[in-house]
DNA sequence: AAAACGTGGGC
DNA sequence: TGCCCAAGTTT
């Protein structure tokens, strides 16, 4: 019979191993008495949904430099803050980001609930980031299940029933180890460890603080843990981004209706996106297509856009969008797959071939 | 409740 | 190159 997991062995390796984040207090400075900042901590939880801590960092260093607290950030101008969101992805995160704020500021005089329900009700707050809000913030034993846990507490019991539908026994197994004493800490400690141990594919398990209790180490399937139930293929979708540029440099972008795919970012006018899109310039102009294509992946379809690249007159009217001049354009307010358009554009533009 | 929703990095 | 993966939420 061996003994099971034990969460004060992970506090004990979180002591000394855990990650240096900008939105975190060290354990060392929480035992001191200090708390997290229940606005940073709610930043990053949204940023990181999806999304790994490398791509969030620099984000989330301009964020709070921008907007240093959530009052700041429910007073900014909406294509502000999308315009900084621009390259995270999932851009309904950012809308709901700010829609948050707002209630917070407007709701709430400023704070954020303490409590896991509380926070459950705000826009972009679900059952994992509503509980570990409430753990990390607050220091309440909320159950926090993240990616991170469901792959340890898979191969902690070496669970090999398939996600989505081994959910429920995850949960069971994350709710029988939270601790009282600590949660917060705790919390991010499953996380570290998901994240620097018990990885996705070649687990270190030879200096995981719980390795003695792993049953998947014991049987030898700790990296094909958790399992989980194929992905449909991705089909693939074609369409047609137009680039205009007056002669003062002035470019004719679009900002996307707020729902659906890139709502609320702003883009290239172009045609849909589909097996056989119809070419939709947004202007009469002597429109150049060039010889490469963008290609990108999103989450459910490959991507291929035709760029078409025009010179326009000062005083051409558009059917779509709206010029901007060049000097208050910059490309990284742009979703990745229409920068990439734009990178594709410039140089036919510059060359004017 | 299944599907929509981004992106960059690793192998 | 292409597929998998990352601190999920919404409809």
């Amino acid at each position: 019979m061996r003994y099971g997991a034990d969460p004060q062995a992970l506090l004990d390796w979180y002591d000394t191993h855990a990650r240096d984040l900008p939105w975190r207090v060290s354990p060392r400075d929480r035992a001191a008495g200090e708390r997290p900042n229940p606005y940073r901590v709610w930043l990053s939880e949204v940023m990181l949904q999806q999304t790994t801590v490398a791509a969030v960092r620099g984000y989330f260093e301009r964020f709070t430099k921008l907007w240093p607290t959530v009052g700041d950030l429910a007073a900014a101008e909406d294509a502000k803050v999308m315009g900084e969101w621009a390259g995270l992805g999932y851009y309904a995160r950012a809308r709901n980001l700010l829609k948050c704020a707002r209630v917070v500021v407007a709701e709430h005089g400023g704070r954020f609930p303490e409590t896991r329900a509380g926070l459950r009700a705000l826009p972009g707050i679900g059952p994992y980031t509503a509980a570990a809000i409430a753990a990390i913030a607050y220091d309440q034993p909320e159950v926090v299940v993240d990616g991170n846990v469901e792959r340890v507490m898979a191969r902690l019991h070496d669970i090999r029933t398939p996600l989505p539908m081994a959910k429920p026994e995850l949960t069971a197994a994350a709710a029988a180890l939270t601790p009282r004493r600590r949660p917060g800490d705790y919390a991010q400690a499953v996380m570290d460890l998901g994240a620097t141990i018990c990885t996705p594919k070649s687990p270190a398990c030879g200096v995981c603080p719980w390795m003695g209790a792993c049953a998947a180490r014991m049987a030898g399937t700790a990296s094909e843990l958790p399992k989980k139930t194929a992905k449909a293929a991705k089909p693939v979708r074609l369409g047609y981004a137009y680039v205009a540029q007056r002669a003062d440099g002035a470019l004719l972008l679009e900002r996307r209706p707020d729902r659906g795919l890139l709502g609320g970012m702003l883009g290239w006018p172009g045609s849909d996106w589909s097996v056989a899109p119809e070419p939709a310039p947004p202007v009469a102009a002597e429109w150049r297509m060039l010889e490469a294509e963008a290609r990108h992946t999103f989450t459910h379809f490959h991507l291929r856009l035709r760029v078409c690249v025009a010179d326009v007159g000062a005083r051409v009217q558009p059917c779509r969008g709206e010029f901007r001049p060049r000097q208050e354009f910059r490309p990284s307010e742009l979703p990745t797959v229409m920068r990439k358009v734009f990178d594709l554009a410039q140089g036919a533009l510059e060359n004017g071939c």
